[in-house]
Formats: C-alpha cells, sequence, structure tokens
DNA sequence: TTCTGGGCTATAGCATACAGTCGTCTAGAT
DNA sequence: ATCTAGACGACTGTATGCTATAGCCCAGAA
C-alpha cells in the first residue's frame, strides 16, 4: 500500500526521522487529467497508519501531533487532517482538547469486527458465484496456485498476501464496491488486532479455498456464501483458540 | 465511533447566514470528565452533512473553503477538517488541488448501498431475536405502538422517525456494535439518495414490523432474519419502483 | 501523612499568512 | 475564424503564530 517502508526505532525517543516532501511534479510530458499529485496529508495518513498496524504505535498511545509533524518534517496541518480521517476508519480516537490516542480495541469489539467480516465476505462470495465468468474463475485458480506455491515452499509473507489477494478478489467479483469498502475497512482492522497472535492456517485453510473455488465455478450462490461462512468462521475459532493459549501462556510466566 | 454532537434543526429554516461560536463552557458546577467541548469542526461536519442532506448544497457542487468559513463564521481549518472527515464517510468527494464537491451517487451504487443495509439490517435482526429479553421485546411493542399511532395521525413525519427508532432499536438489540456502526453509515446515505421519492410504505410496512417483533419475541432468529430480509427488500423494490416512474414522469414532461 | 489550591508547562484548537496550482480569459498570430 | 501563449484570478495546500485549557507539580494547611 505504501512505500513508506522501514521500520522505526522503538521507544519513541528518536525515531529513524522519516521525511516527506512534496511529490515534486515530474516535467509531465503527458499530463493525466485524472491523476493529480497526492497532497502530502495523504502520505502522512500512510505512514501513521502503516506505523500503527505494525505497532510502533502501540494501542493508547498518545499521538503529539508536534512529534509527529517534526518526525515527518512537515507541519502540523496535515498532521491534524490525516487523523480526522484515521478517527473517522477506526484507528485513532480523537479526544477533545487532549488529541488523537491510538485506539484500543476492547476484546468483544474484535469478535463483533470478525462476525461482522464472516457475515460481509460470505455475501461477497455468494454475489460473485453468482456472476462469475470463466475467466474470472481461471483467474483464481492462478491465485490458488500462488497460494500452494506458498505453502510449499513455506514461506509465510507470501501466503499472507496470497491468502489477502485471494479474498480481495472474490470481494471484487461481487461486484458491489460498497460491501468491498466495508470489507476493507473492517478487515484492515480485523488483521490489526489479531496480528500478534495470527498464523495462518496453512493447508486447511488453502483446500477450503480450492473447495470454494469450484464451488464458484459452478456458480452455485447459496453453496458459495456458506462456504465462506465456515470458512471465515473457522478462522475465527483458530483466533480465539490462539488468543486462549496466548493468555495461559501469560498466567504461567 | 461518530457521535453526532445534534442532529441540527431540519427544514434549514433559515437559508442565511449560519454563526457558529465555540461553545463556551459552562460554570461547570459539576464537571463531567468524560464530557468535554466539542470543538468547532465538530459544529462545521454536522451543518455541512445536514446542508447536504437537505439538498441545500446538491450532488456536484463544488464546497469551497472560504465561502463555507465566512458563511459559518470561522477559519478555514476547522472546515478542513470536517471535509476529511465528511470524505471518510461518504459524503464528500476530495479531489487534489480541486477542493471538496459534495458526492454523486451513481444509481449503481445507490442500489449497492439498499442491497448492502438489506444485509446488515437482516444480520442484525437475527442477532437481536436471538438474544431478546421481555424487557427489549415490551420496549418494541412501544415503537410499534407509536407507529401505529403516526400512521392513525397520518404524521408522515412522526412516521418516518418512528420508523427509524424501530429500526435503530433492532440494531442496538443486536449488541453488534461494528454491525451498528456499518448500518447507520449506509442507512444515511440511503436516505439520502431516496430522499426526494421517499414515502413511507405506510399500513403495510408496520404490518411486517408487528409480524417481525413477534417472531422476535419468539426468539427465533433465523425467521427474524428473513424477515427483516423481505422487509428492506420490499422498501428496494418500493424505491425502484418509484423511481422508474419519476424516470418516466421526466420523460413525458 | 493527606488533602487543597495555585501557578506552570505542554499541547490542542483556531486563525492568519504565504506559496503553488488550476482554469480561464484575452490578445496576437496563422 | 481558429488556435496558441501568456497573464490573471481564484482556490487549495502548507506553514507559522496565537490563545486557552488540561494536567502536573509543589507548597502549604489540616
Amino acid at each position: 500500500m505504501t512505500e513508506w517502508g522501514g521500520s522505526a526505532s522503538p521507544g519513541g525517543a528518536n525515531g529513524g526521522r522519516r521525511r516527506l516532501t512534496a511529490a515534486r511534479r515530474e516535467p509531465r510530458a503527458a499530463r493525466q487529467p485524472l491523476e493529480r499529485p497526492a497532497p502530502l496529508r495523504q502520505a502522512v495518513y500512510d505512514v501513521i497508519a502503516e506505523m500503527i498496524i505494525n505497532r510502533e504505535l502501540r494501542p493508547g498511545e498518545h499521538l503529539v501531533e508536534n512529534e509527529l509533524a517534526a518526525q515527518l518534517g512537515v507541519s502540523r496541518q496535515p498532521v491534524r487532517e490525516a487523523l480526522q480521517r484515521l478517527q473517522s476508519e477506526g484507528w485513532v480516537d480523537l479526544r477533545p482538547a487532549l488529541g488523537a490516542f491510538v485506539h484500543v480495541p476492547t476484546e468483544e469489539e474484535a469478535d463483533q469486527l470478525l462476525a461482522t467480516r464472516t457475515l460481509l465476505e460470505s455475501e461477497s462470495a455468494r454475489l460473485a458465484a453468482r456472476q462469475a465468468t470463466p475467466e474470472q474463475v481461471e483467474r483464481l485458480r492462478e491465485l490458488q496456485e500462488a497460494g500452494e506455491k506458498a505453502l510449499r515452499d513455506d514461506d509465510q509473507v507470501e501466503l499472507v498476501a496470497a491468502n489477502a489477494a485471494l479474498h480481495a478478489y472474490v470481494v471484487e467479483m461481487s461486484g458491489n464496491k460498497v460491501l468491498a469498502e466495508l470489507i476493507a475497512m473492517v478487515d484492515r482492522r480485523v488483521r490489526w488486532y489479531y496480528a500478534p497472535i495470527a498464523r495462518s492456517r496453512g493447508r486447511e485453510a488453502w483446500d477450503e479455498h480450492a473447495e470454494l473455488i469450484e464451488v464458484i465455478a459452478g456458480r452455485n450462490g447459496r453453496r458459495a456464501g456458506e462456504m465462506m461462512r465456515r470458512h471465515t468462521e473457522r478462522t475465527r475459532e483458530s483466533y480465539h483458540q490462539r488468543r486462549k493459549e496466548a493468555a495461559e501462556r501469560e498466567a504461567l510466566g
């Protein structure tokens, strides 16, 4: 999503000073009327979101505008505007006169996110199946193959990416952009919450994917929806299981 | 997530210069640590959203920051921050270097909003039914009675409010706050899009409500979900019907 | 020791100022 | 008449400055 990769050192005292510079317009031989340079606030948004996602900024942490602005080499305004958006999308809470704090998800909320994701993804699979074209099914099989390869190579990073790509394509196939928007939002927050304990279910999950693809190929909407529901339900159970384990380790340690 | 400071007075009785003043803190005898004065940007957000909803600002219209700021008696910053949020929630589109434009919904998008709302509301009814307490059912019946009264009095405004209240309570009963958030967002946009042609289905809709309440009272989740799905489906058809009629009138006129 | 009150500092909220860009209008050339 | 170049006006994006408030620290009283 963002090419502002790079991990800053934790501890806050002095992160790796990332600097953003306004994307200087290229000499523009052929100008594309629709693609305009993204404002700084967009880059700021991306960076902060990324920092939240990979825990450089911890839940509950106070985001001080001045610090962020200095770190990123911009003024406070782009930061403030980015924070507005981050709030709307559930990443931070803005408390009047106090500022922005990284959202602290409760376990209840996390579970509701998962449940909602199940609902939305299931519907997207149902719609996808009903309108699936042979070309789309072919594409699904390619994505599946990419996952299988990652599985064989035991490449966790690639596996997660392949999984996301497959699910995203199903959503795209549904043709419902509103649904896609909601899923993107919910999904991103789910992944964030469960990132510390997440691990791909591996073989099992990809077997389910393969099965799902065949059902979609058969254009059986009802079954596809049900399969996706069960599939994400299992992921949910897997999360709960791991969470319980983590809690137990915590208690022992 | 989004707490509505207060639904501003509808109807836009005053087309003229509205002025916002920073909510001056009351002498605060007992201070509530959680309730802090809302920033100006919140008021700005409310006013602009309201103006969009009741068509003082038309789809596609360019929102000039200076004008809005002057109209509201504030500087550009609160306006800009409000616009960020309005974009996240689908009310305006922000085009780099060009500014904010009231979102122009396509017919496709409107239909997808409706379809998504059906999905979400149906799920909320299912969950509500599964956990319904006698007190909650009692409350539902009160809300139903309010609707029936409005129906008898032929009070359209009250009818719409009662309808919204009933649906909102079902959502609340579901206990899923994430779901509630999504429904609130989708629902608001649906209502906006269809406002020009919307009219309550009246008797019919409230008969369906009554039926739904009894199913919820029986704590039958599956049936409740199905009923709500059918109920919102019918509303959707009603919208389509009216839209077609409107289009035909347009063609003739 | 524990509680109360007053100043102090850090920080958010808002306003103002400046710079760069987009679109348009007009004048001049073909 | 049509097209192009250049200048102008309007508006957004970003930076800086100012003010008020929240939370803290510490002194002093009970």
